[in-house]
DNA sequence: ATATATTTTCAATAAGTTTTGAAAATTCAA
DNA sequence: TTGAATTTTCAAAACTTATTGAAAATATAT
């Protein structure tokens, strides 16, 4: 296979990828593009590569920096702003477990323990189940809190290599 | 609190919760639904409970058993089919996990293999990027899986047990 | 068999999300 | 300053996805 055509394939893939983990495709598809250039490109590149338009690239990358994912590079004597990726895909993966924790995880969390406590009799079985499963899924989702909070901290081969032998 | 109120606060939240991991607003309030029902509730409850029409009810009724979250059941003398969820939270979280692998982390890593032998100069600054972001993608993603397969495996006290064990 | 209850399907529609592109704002060199 | 280059914004348009509801299919009781 030849590099231009790998190129559109993991582009176009990891775009489809990213919508089944609530991230836009285009969102998805500039972060491949940034991932597989070595060297910083302009929003120009990135409009062209990807055929989208100007603001489209624009809002996408921002929300691509506001995620830790990619930052803006100043190249001396350029009078363009450029986009660099990075590239230590452990990195990204904690970066975006981090990010995830603190939009979505840690508010459910928050909102469970308030609802744990509902008035009513316990021997009802509506609020039985209802307490029930409201403190499993807090139980469970404080656990999995404690697990990424190591991961975010823990270096790669740390984490990965202790987790493997543990499961072994 | 009182349970009215927070049971839609609940499903409320769980249907947005659902939205950020690719599952529909109307599935994940089903499955929340479900989940705080201690007995098993047909159709023409889940339409009044939601306000939903029938055919929605339907269509993600059949989704949801489709992720081996849900399972009709039959209670002799009615007419209707009931819907019961497993409440078991490791359970329903293993299988969703089963369930993605399956659908999404499989077919990126066969992908990635495949990719990862491109025609051209391996000396060359692009096609070098290409194959480091390729490799890295793939082996981060080999390694994941391998852990989720554990995990899939695993009995639900000795993993969380141990997991918590080994992080504390 | 027939009538009735129930579930399923799916085309049309509604709702939600993403993208465009042109105008406004900003940056920077001369 | 001024003006050209560049980036940002955001309302309108395009696109995508979810929902409805009524007709068709299926199941069950008599």
């Amino acid at each position: 296979m030849k590099l231009s055509a790998a190129k559109a394939q993991f582009i176009s893939s990891w775009g489809a990828f990213g919508t089944h983990w609530g991230i836009n495709r285009t969102m998805a598809q500039i972060h491949a593009l940034l991932l597989i250039s070595p060297d910083p490109i302009t929003q120009d590149d990135i409009m062209e590569q990807l055929s989208i338009s100007r603001g489209n690239v624009n809002m996408n990358t921002r929300d691509l920096i506001d995620w830790g994912l990619v930052e803006r590079v100043l190249i001396p004597g350029e009078r363009k702003e450029f986009f660099l990726a990075e590239k230590d895909i452990w990195k990204v993966s904690t970066q975006i477990i981090k990010e995830r924790k603190k939009r979505e995880l840690d508010p459910m969390l928050k909102l469970l323990g308030q609802l744990e406590q509902i008035e009513g009799d316990k021997k009802n079985k509506e609020v039985k189940q209802f307490t029930d499963t409201i403190v499993g899924i807090r139980k469970f989702g404080g656990q999995a809190d404690k697990v990424l909070d190591v991961m975010i901290k823990a270096d790669e081969s740390w984490v990965l290599g202790s987790l493997l032998k543990f499961f072994k």
